[in-house]
DNA sequence: GGCATAATGAAGTCGCTC
DNA sequence: GAGCGACTTCATTATGCC
């Protein structure tokens, strides 16, 4: 069967030659600062949801003295872009920030005309309950009995424990288990205050457990009034919250997060103070298992997403966990607030992997995919069984990284074991010694004081990869270690990826940033879904040739294009790719680790590297691709 | 110039002890 | 809670060889 036949001129498409490239004003050059590209990412996103949505427009728009800062001020409160740009539009060039606050809000009044029925589920879904209870809640009720539908679903949340929280307890790993127990953040009945009356005291209990403090519970009642329902008292709580935000905003930095978590809000009151870092710490889970795993107890079903992050199309973000502090933090921030999952894939085959993942997709129903990887070292490779020492006792690799021991180094082992050949096993200080090269460095052993690093094809086993899937065409041995040493751990994350095999039956259309050998492309092609389309980003062009490669040797059937440069990825490619292909069911990547990943001693700044501040770019894409399937 | 090789710490987390 | 040590880490760069 010749490849060929299934991937013909057809159905690829490269779109790396300059002619095909059009770089639009806001990327043709790099950006001085993360901040100042997201800006500019923004009021390109947002002028293209506008009516101004011609890059000429867009252009005109800037010059004509919309600032981007304000975009990136009203965008981190938490308004959709679209409603930014429409905002500004309206308020006029000169407008302060205020006054575009005040005409956004106008068009959440106008909203609120819609209908009323929306309007209770999306309230509710707001404040984090289930939406299949609210939707029975509301049928059994009646839309327009707010109270007694909060009464209804808070009553429901006491039977089951209080599900939502406590499911959004176990994906919060900002918290160490000694730290809070979910009990100390409940306000009990003893806590009340045993002066009010009980209708009082049931709105203000109310509005304690939907996460407002005490005293903003009272004060709610206390200014609406106490016939109000809760409904009402919750509108006037957030307006109040936005009006707070907007003034925090120019006044304490160390204020100026969404205050959408409500479960967030809560644990801020009991935690220690803040430090002058802009959020409150993500902290790593331990076992780093994120919502569970295959065939294990404790799996962990449901979540309940930020409103901001529902809709099409699904995404999927990766990066390394331990990554310098406050990166995940404005990583979480950027992408709508969700929390990462962390992964270490230690729990999906023999060597560690640990990576945290930011995305929308369900996460019930998730099965792994098949024949499942080897847990062990010895059962990955059991040919170093044999040579395997009593007194080496890993049973995992550590991470597989860009970079492998040295034949010197592997030489020095060798010298320090060899004059103990004749004895039961070597002095301490000798095993110690060893011990600490092989974990550094990955060694397995290959031959009697032998250890030896991991050949590329083991690597790609221990990932997931097909066998010599790196090897050929062009791609040099140094290149094979670093791309692998790059690369998405295919099991962990088809595992996550399965969800989508029953949403989509008849294939779905991906749009796959900073590619690499394509781990995300593996994965879905070992879960059996069909790729309609993969539109593919990725920098070095032996890897675009692997994944290429890959799509022949696989007889893939759908459509693949590639691109060399994310930055050259313009708002109106996109646009027009979507146009042409019908939208993008999954947007997958994982941008750049170099300078968040532990390894690196020269530049690990964090998300302001000049690689690593690709992340933003992610964003932007996100963004055009959401803000398109909103509209259509 | 391309490739392979080898040397180059520090940041962060965790567990333990006091 | 503070202090300490153990442990891990999608890397970068200089150098030499062909």
């Amino acid at each position: 069967m010749k490849a060929q036949d299934s991937a013909g001129d057809d159905d690829y498409v490269d779109w790396n030659t300059d002619d095909d490239l059009e770089i639009d004003n806001f990327q043709s050059s790099p950006p001085s600062s993360p901040v100042q590209s997201r800006a500019e990412t923004l009021v390109g996103v947002a002028v293209t949801n506008s009516s101004l949505s011609s890059p000429t427009e867009t252009t005109d728009l800037v010059q004509m003295g919309f600032s981007d800062e304000i975009f990136a001020t009203l965008f981190d409160m938490g308004f959709p872009v679209e409603m930014i740009a429409k905002a500004i539009e309206e308020a006029g060039p000169n407008a302060e920030t205020s006054v575009i606050i005040d005409t956004i809000s106008k068009y959440s009044s106008d909203c609120e005309a819609g209908s009323s029925k929306s309007k209770a589920i999306d309230h509710f879904l707001a404040m984090g309950f289930d939406e299949e209870k609210v939707i029975k809640a509301i049928h059994e009720h009646g839309e327009e009995n707010m109270e007694q539908i909060a009464n209804a679903l808070l009553s429901c949340a006491e039977a089951e424990k209080l599900p939502v929280e406590e499911e959004e307890d176990d994906i919060d790993w900002s918290l160490s288990d000694d730290e809070i127990s979910y009990s100390d953040i409940l306000i009990s009945d003893d806590e009340k205050d045993p002066n009010s009356s009980n209708e009082n005291g049931n709105q203000i209990r109310s509005l304690v457990r939907m996460g407002f403090s005490e005293l903003e519970a009272s004060l709610a009642v206390e200014r609406c009034g106490e016939n109000v329902d809760i409904a009402e008292l919750t509108d006037f709580l957030c307006a109040a919250q936005m009006a707070r935000e907007f003034s925090e905003f120019h006044t304490d930095p160390e204020e100026q997060k969404p205050r959408h978590d409500f479960k967030k809000r809560r644990l801020e009151s009991k935690k220690e103070p803040r430090s002058s870092a802009d959020d409150e710490p993500v902290r790593l889970p331990n076992p780093m298992i994120g919502f569970g795993l295959p065939n294990e107890p404790g799996l962990i079903t449901h979540r309940t997403l930020p409103e901001l992050a529902r809709g099409p199309p699904f995404f999927y973000y990766e990066n390394v966990a331990l990554a310098p502090k406050g990166v995940w933090e404005t990583i979480s921030r950027h992408l709508y607030e969700i929390l990462p999952e962390f992964v270490d894939s230690k729990y999906f085959c023999a060597a560690a992997r640990k990576r945290g993942y930011i995305h929308n997709l369900p996460i019930n129903n998730r099965f792994q995919i098949q024949p499942p990887p080897k847990y062990t070292i010895t059962e990955a490779f059991p040919l170093t069984k044999k040579w395997w020492p009593d007194w080496d006792k890993r049973t995992k690799l550590n991470c597989i990284l860009t970079v492998t021991g040295s034949a010197q180094l592997t030489n020095r082992i060798r010298l320090a074991l060899e004059p103990h050949s004749g004895e039961p096993e070597p002095p301490k200080h000798v095993q110690r010694y060893v011990i600490d090269q092989c974990r550094r460095w990955n060694l397995v052993w290959v031959g009697k004081n032998k250890a030896a690093p991991l050949e590329p094809d083991e690597m790609e086993n221990l990932l997931g990869f097909p066998k010599n899937h790196t090897r050929g065409g062009g791609m040099s041995r140094t290149e094979r270690y670093k791309s692998l040493g790059n690369s998405f751990q295919v099991d962990t994350v088809a595992y996550h990826l399965s969800v989508l095999k029953p949403i989509f039956p008849d294939g779905i259309n991906v749009l796959s940033l900073f590619t690499g050998i394509g781990g995300g492309e593996v994965a879905l092609h070992r879960l059996q879904i069909r790729m309609k389309l993969v539109v593919s980003v990725e920098i070095s062009k032996v890897n675009r040739n692997i994944l290429k490669d890959f799509w022949e040797q696989t007889n893939q059937t759908g459509v693949l294009i590639e691109f060399s440069d994310v930055q050259n990825l313009t708002n109106d490619t996109i646009e027009g790719l979507m146009k042409k292909y019908g939208g993008f069911d999954l947007v997958i990547g994982g941008s750049p680790c170099n300078n968040l990943a532990g390894g690196n001693r020269v530049s690990r700044v964090g998300l302001g590297g000049d690689q690593s501040s690709l992340f933003f770019e992610y964003c932007r894409i996100l963004e055009v691709v959401r803000a398109r399937m909103r509209r259509s």
